[in-house]
DNA sequence: CTGAAAGCGCTTACAG
DNA sequence: CTGAAAGCGCTTACAG
């Protein structure tokens, strides 16, 4: 009789060695794909896996080997629902690999940030690390993992791209066509709403809509741009900032969408019609974007992919390609037009 | 010379047994606190531990002994933002006790539920799991865990909730003494819209809507009465449906903040002033309760703090009380009066 | 109050 | 193509 797995007593790499008539060795190649094995003998180990619904320990081979078949995302992002994703994201391609994830909050601003992820790593052996913004650009953070020689892919990173694996979208890009969505709609005077300085994309964004607005010869005023924090308050008060007096933009582009709502929230308050008065647009796609009315005109991150290309990347053990250079992934966007833009009206 | 940590090689129990001149057992009863240590002997260890910066190797320790310093949680809500409050809860208790967090999505709908969770179980050896809604309600999980006598804690249960250790607010009475705010305001004609009828504070929310009108002896109109599903698209079609014409409630409280913001879109484009024509309240103090305008009077849930007492349950080992009952922790909520609600204006 | 021995369940490095 | 031995870094159960 073979033994079934019951409470307490767990299926070993004995048990299912002993089923098949094998050495302990010969399930190890099995399970891990290892060359050298008999197909017959092959066969008869994964029957014996089965039929005992044997599961490898996590913790001995972690031990024994160099794979943890854990890995990590580290995150200090004030945007929940950014962070939901990846880990969505994340969670599909570990699931399907045999993988699992660990998540750790991380305090950026704090002193002790390298110490803390440093004594996560002594204590856990974790196979790779999913750097979010804007852990992926504390250098200190890149250095100690650098020398640990720890794997790591960063999420849209800002500085030093090349430094290490990265996932990314072409966030000057977005901004560019996003832009030029608003001009295309008869826009000249277009307002705008830097994200936080911290954050790379931020200035990428910056950088877009500057780009479009010169390629089309519209006009950059200084006036007309004001310094956000990806926050909804920010958003709220650059708003009261740009909608100041009578002078104010035909469409306001914000580089995220909390901070377009804060927009909207101002605009509402002022009685200010949108999109008929004023236009509005943002970026992320965030849930909030089609809860509120009228619904944004704003840019899909695809977040779940680059999260999923992430973990890929570790979990593959892709992080570098042959010639020693960093991987890199590059994924679409996508301009979603909704109701919070529309056709200049002239006055 | 004290053997300084490296990339690469790490500190291990007989390094730090070494440095303090005692054995490893020792050193083990310093690190687990175990009594029976001579104080001076526990001040040498500690010492040698401090400065070889020795951090316990997880994967040896769960292998060898009866804790993994891993809890788990799992989750399936459709609320990214919900499931981040909870994990940041948790991941800050775990942080303190030198716990871990793994997160496992799951599908509540699929058929291999148990397997998959099973499954995890076997392979990871974790002590414990955090199991929110609507997990916690899925019978054959519970029954599986309890089988394989896997210690968890179910956040806001609805079904059985004395089976098991529990974190819990009063939804009832959040929501009679929301229906109360909204009494107060003089409003006698409220419609209601139900939560999603898996999630087991939908009917405990309703209740309290009913019990309140009923104690102050306003009428329980059915026809005032929506299911919804807590989406704010099945806000939208309640919000059509209860103010299809001109005979419509002077206020809605919508048991979710999703389906509130349903309700507010709704009224924006047909031009009912909000809160003048038609006060508004929801459930949850999500983040797009202040993001609306006019921002959404709520309850404030204190998710947080719930997921944080579970950890601790867990970490500490208190899921049952001396008696064998299962423990339970009751925590606070919060009426938060914002602006889309307001006193009934006569007409 | 302290320690020597065994063992957790695997993988590694080696031998054949 | 297969296996016997050693060892990963701890805790457990036992002895003193």
């Amino acid at each position: 009789m073979p033994k079934l797995p019951t409470a307490g007593s767990s299926v070993t790499i004995y048990d299912v060695a002993a089923a098949a008539g094998v050495s302990i060795k010969t399930v190890s190649r099995v399970l891990n794909r290892e060359p050298n094995v008999k197909p017959g003998t092959r066969q008869m180990v994964m029957a014996a896996a089965a039929k005992l619904q044997y599961r490898p320990n996590v913790s001995a081979r972690s031990l024994a080997g160099s794979r943890s078949y854990l890995l990590g995302l580290l995150f200090d992002n004030p945007s929940r629902a950014y962070v939901s994703e990846l880990q969505f994201g994340a969670l599909h391609c570990c699931r399907q690999e045999g993988y699992h994830l660990l998540v750790e909050a991380i305090d950026s601003t704090a002193g002790d940030v390298v110490q803390s992820v440093e004594a996560m790593l002594q204590t856990l052996k974790i196979d790779g690390l999913i750097l979010t913004p804007p852990v992926c650009d504390l250098p200190d953070v890149l250095e100690m993992l650098d020398r640990s020689s720890t794997p790591y892919v960063r999420i849209a990173p800002e500085h030093d791209a090349a430094r290490a694996a990265r996932v990314n979208m072409d966030d000057r890009l977005a901004a560019y066509q996003m832009t030029e969505l608003l001009l295309g709609l008869g826009h000249r005077d277009i307002g705008f709403i830097k994200g936080h300085p911290d954050h790379g994309a931020a200035h990428l964004r910056f950088e877009g809509y500057l780009d479009a607005l010169r390629d089309h010869g519209a006009p950059v005023r200084p006036e007309r741009i004001s310094q956000g924090y990806f926050s909804f308050k920010s958003g709220v008060e650059s708003a009261e900032a740009l909608l100041g007096d009578d002078d104010r933009p035909t469409a306001i582009f914000a580089s995220n969408d909390e901070m377009a709502l804060g927009i909207m929230s101002v605009a509402s308050r002022r009685g200010l019609v949108i999109p008929q008065q004023l236009s509005i647009a943002g970026f992320d796609d965030s849930p909030s974007a089609k809860v509120v009315w009228p619904q944004l005109t704003t840019v899909r991150q695809p977040v779940v992919e680059m999260a999923r290309a992430a973990a890929e990347m570790l979990i593959f053990r892709a992080t570098r390609s042959e010639d020693g250079a960093a991987a890199s992934r590059l994924l679409d966007f996508e301009i979603i037009a909704r109701e919070s833009t529309a056709a200049l009206t002239v006055v």
